[in-house]
RNA sequence: GCCGGGAUGGCGGAAUUGGUAGACGCAGCGGACUCAAAAUCCGCCGCCGCGAGGUGUGGGGGUUCGAGUCCCCCUCCCGGCACCA
């Protein structure tokens, strides 16, 4: 008889005993390397959802293996607690966003408990506590003191639904990134912290983070974007009512001065003064402005967009040649980057070339590939020039040869040519030259641009950690005195969505004066969300010994112990955001002589999203209804092969869209509750891990959750079926089937040891199930001394899966006599006595094809293997009519008989 | 348009350095047990072919005794982006 899997009562009282033991409470240990291990902390919406089962179980898998392995393993949790949805929410239900948030966190850590995560919750913090936002406030003085922190006036972007300012970064193809809401622009004060100070250093310690994807280290060098080159400018006489614009000079960045000879326009954005001015006096110009700054902004149709330009009929005067160059107004110029300007060289840019040809504007060439470099492609195939220092020396490069007139644009480097005194010279040399005349003249010098911006923390709303500042009539912005940190965001609070409801808060606003002692006024800005997260993993690694977190100091010497984190786990959608401003953040803490480390995340993991079907039919009235997969059966021709889908209620076919992550509005998400109620905590865990490599998607599969409980089930049956035997040692000698039994487990062990550190947990559940599959038939064909044999590979087993499961291996492994706490137990490691063979099955190939297999002594030669492969019977006929020219030897793989 | 990453059975996915392609699971098919069903267990399962065999990792070429893996060209898909001067 069976016995049923009981995952609820083991469930729960595995977990009680672990809180009762605190047995992922977390000390420093000098004995012992440190491992810390986290997860991106959720923000308390209400309830988990997959994503948050997946990544805290790569961050739980990852912590539990290098606990049992030796290392001293921190793994805290906490909750990214301020934020708009608590505020919508609480306009919506009229309840303050404080006790939203704390239900919230509350029911969550419920259910990520109930998940059984080795989690010190000794250490949990809420980012709207005071306790923690005090620390907010207290670096933001520092920074206000260092001038990294400053307050400016500055055209925002102003997101209209959530009523608040958004950064740069925030704003994507023109929309909020929350809201996606057309953003506009206004004129607000603001505080900013100076990140661009840092755009060098963060650009550079890239290289300091091996442990990082590639991918997201060139979205982050992408994102801080810089590019070194020249600033100068045209000068002009051009006026308006008499007033000289921009003092006389148009200025323009460009990466190209060795260019400079080949400018035969400038082009300026729809915004530039000089486009104003010349507009006011022409109707067709201020309309095609007009269309300008209306146009997309989205990338993609942005690429492909036709190059527009109109003359302004102004011109300026080329500062090296004296020429007058005209200005243009055109629509691939943006106001926003580097001077809202540019010169034009058709010949060697490929924008500015497709635009000359357009309006017939000349184009004068001055480059010319030099010596070795070789025009690569024809026409518009520019492949970018070699690194610089390899002097083009291409692999198997002809002996240089005239390149007279090499197709334009020619956007490579070369050696100036028609540059007058330039002639000749190469790119650095030329770019030198000029920066060094233009700089004599007070026009012009070397430069470096950044795309990165500074960083705006003030938003309009309440929800969110105060900015410490009093306005005073008569001393101006003070900084509240340290010893009235932290400033408490009162917590009774309901917004309606008319702004920032602390504006109505007399008792928040009003204040004294700390320099004058006058009455003053409270900020009622608070800090983006953003700076809570920024340094929240270094609040947790301080000491939390005495009682809970220091009032006293921000950060303490137990943080350098556990800094950095060894392993950080998270959605890829962080990957510029969130990481560049905790990087930053850790770099003034850094400075300050606060913390040792120059990076807080030494090896970041970004897992996947989790997908599930999308099905839909087309309505009546030519909308789209979304069915949820529950509400849809699969159709299959007899191979199985899905041919179709057709809703339950009605019989009649849906469409189905494909994969796509789960969503409210696509009505295909899975609530994680329901999986664990059903199923328990291990199921879903194993199913997380079984289901894709961590980096990957995640494709949902109800009936994958349901191979993976029937897994466990049988795990639970044949720990039962042990526990009526009595305990048995391995013996010292095995026959045959059972070596090659314990082989399998061995080996099995030793790849799925392979896998983990490499971090491909699939293959590791995977490696679970072939396990048990092995010591499943072991039982099954019960020779003598079999329980020995079985009873060694369940403990491997129990131990192996135990990081994905930990429950129901605990359960077993205590039942089973193996000791009292699996959490104790040393990480299986395969013998190598155990992985030997006597004999070895060698394939055959015949010209590299398969044609038999043979078996042969571990000790045989190789002459004996070649002649035992020739005079193979099953490859006899193979051989008929032909000679082997050769036999290759691969050891313990194959032989190939190369015949002819 | 540019920069990344991909493409392997009906599906999710395996295959350390080039060495038996398809591990493990799901779905499917057949069988056992059952009055029956569920559950469970056993077997089959890339494609073509009765079979011998042929063929097969998006397509085409190449290197090699041997290519999913390396090189060249192409197609498609997914992410990211900055018309960045």
């Amino acid at each position: 008889m069976q016995q049923q899997y009981p995952f609820r009562e083991i469930e729960q009282s595995t977990q009680q005993q672990w809180d009762k033991s605190n047995a992922f409470r977390a000390e420093p240990d000098q004995s012992k390397p440190k491992y810390y291990c986290l997860s991106m902390f959720p923000y308390p919406s209400g309830k988990l959802h997959m994503g948050h089962v997946r990544n805290y179980t790569i961050g739980d898998v990852l912590s539990r293996y290098h606990r049992m392995k030796g290392f001293n393993v921190l793994q805290p949790m906490g909750w990214d607690a301020f934020g708009l949805p608590a505020e919508n929410a609480a306009i919506q239900n009229k309840v303050p966003p404080a006790q939203w948030t704390y239900d919230n966190i509350a029911y969550m850590k419920k259910q990520l408990k109930s998940l059984g995560f080795a989690i010190d919750w000794s250490r949990e913090l809420a980012t709207c506590q005071p306790e923690y936002y005090k620390w907010n406030q207290w670096l933001f003085l520092r920074m206000l003191e260092k001038g990294i922190a400053y307050k400016k006036t500055q055209v925002v972007n102003w997101d209209p639904v959530d009523q608040t300012v958004l950064a740069n970064e925030q704003v994507i193809d023109g929309r909020g990134w929350r809201t996606g809401a057309l953003v506009e622009k206004r004129e607000i004060p603001g505080y900013y912290l100076n990140i661009t100070g840092h755009a060098q250093q963060l650009l550079d310690d890239l290289d300091k983070l091996p442990g990082w994807p590639e991918r997201v280290k060139t979205m982050q060098a992408n994102w801080i974007g810089k590019s070194v080159g020249v600033r100068f400018a045209f000068t002009h006489d051009i006026r308006d009512n008499g007033q000289l614009i921009d003092d006389g000079k148009l200025w323009v960045f460009t990466t190209r001065a060795d260019t400079i000879m080949g400018v035969t326009f400038c082009a300026v954005a729809a915004e530039h003064p000089l486009a104003t001015l010349a507009a006011r006096s022409n109707p067709e110009l201020a309309a095609f402005i007009d269309k300008c700054k209306q146009g997309s902004v989205m990338e993609a149709d942005i690429a492909t967009m036709e190059k527009e330009g109109m003359d302004t009929g102004l011109t300026v005067t080329h500062p090296l040649t004296g020429e007058q160059v005209p200005v243009w107004v055109g629509n691939y110029v943006l106001m926003s980057y580097g001077e809202g300007a540019v010169m034009a060289v058709p010949a060697h840019d490929e924008r500015d070339f497709e635009f000359a040809k357009k309006y017939g504007v000349p184009i004068k060439a001055v480059i010319q590939p030099g010596e070795g470099e070789r025009e690569k492609g024809e026409g518009k195939n520019h492949t970018p020039s070699p690194p610089a220092g390899g002097e083009g020396r291409g692999e198997g490069a002809s002996p240089f040869t005239l390149h007279p007139s090499p197709a334009l644009p020619f956007v490579e480097h070369g050696v100036c040519v028609n540059s007058d005194k330039y002639d000749g010279l190469n790119y650095e040399a030329a770019v030198d030259a000029i920066a060094a005349d233009l700089k004599a003249k007070s026009l012009g010098d070397k430069q470096v641009n950044w795309r990165l911006r500074d960083w705006g923390i003030s938003r309009q709303r309440y929800w969110g950690c105060p900015i410490p500042i009093i306005h005073c009539d008569n001393c101006g912005d003070v900084p509240v005195p340290d010893d009235q940190l932290p400033v408490k965001l009162p917590e009774d609070c309901v917004p309606d969505g008319s702004g920032n409801p602390l504006n109505k808060r007399e008792d928040f606003i009003n204040c004294t004066c700390p320099k004058c002692g006058k009455p003053a006024k409270r900020e009622t800005d608070t800090m983006d969300t953003f700076v809570d997260s920024s340094w929240y993993y270094a609040r947790y690694a301080t000491s939390t010994a005495a009682s809970g977190f220091s009032d006293k100091a921000m950060v303490d010497a137990e943080t350098n112990h556990w800094m950095p984190v060894d392993q950080y786990i998270g959605g890829i959608e962080h990957a510029i955001l969130h990481l560049l401003y905790s990087r930053f953040w850790s770099k003034v803490m850094r400075d300050m002589g606060l913390v040792n480390y120059d990076e807080p995340f030494a090896n970041l993991l970004t897992q996947g999203m989790v997908l599930n079907h999308i099905f839909s039919r087309r309505t009546d009235k030519g909308g789209i209804e979304y069915f949820a997969p529950e509400e849809v059966e699969l159709v299959h021709d007899e191979h199985g092969k899905v041919t179709g889908a057709k809703l339950l209620a009605d019989n009649q076919p849906v469409d189905f869209q494909g994969m796509g992550t789960m969503s409210k509005s696509k009505r295909n998400g899975v609530d994680p509750q329901a999986l664990i109620d059903q199923y328990g905590a291990d199921t879903a865990r194993f199913f997380m891990m079984f289901a894709a490599p961590p980096e990957q998607t995640l494709e949902w599969s109800d009936s994958g959750v349901e191979g993976s409980h029937r897994f466990l089930k049988r795990v639970w049956n044949f720990g039962h079926a042990l526990s009526t035997e009595a305990p048995t040692e391995l013996p010292a000698k095995l026959n045959g089937s059972l070596a090659s039994a314990r082989r399998e487990i061995h080996s099995t062990l030793k790849q799925a040891n392979y896998d983990l550190d490499r971090q491909q947990f699939n293959t590791v559940a995977s490696a679970a199930m072939k396990m048990l599959n092995a010591v499943e038939k072991v039982q099954k064909d019960a020779e003598a001394d079999w329980l020995g044999v079985a009873r060694e590979g369940f403990s491997i087993l129990l131990r192996m899966l135990s990081p994905i499961a930990p429950h129901i291996t605990q359960t077993l492994w205590k039942k089973l006599g193996y000791g009292d706490d699996i959490l104790q137990a040393t990480w299986p490691q395969p013998e190598e006595s155990a992985l030997v063979q006597d004999e070895i099955e060698l394939v055959i190939q015949v010209n590299g094809k398969l044609r038999g297999s043979m078996t042969v002594a571990r000790t045989a030669d190789k002459s004996a293997i070649e002649s035992m492969a020739v005079a193979h019977p099953s490859i006899q006929k193979y051989l008929e009519g032909v000679s082997v020219r050769k036999v290759i030897v691969v050891p313990n793989k194959l032989v190939n008989i190369v015949v002819g």
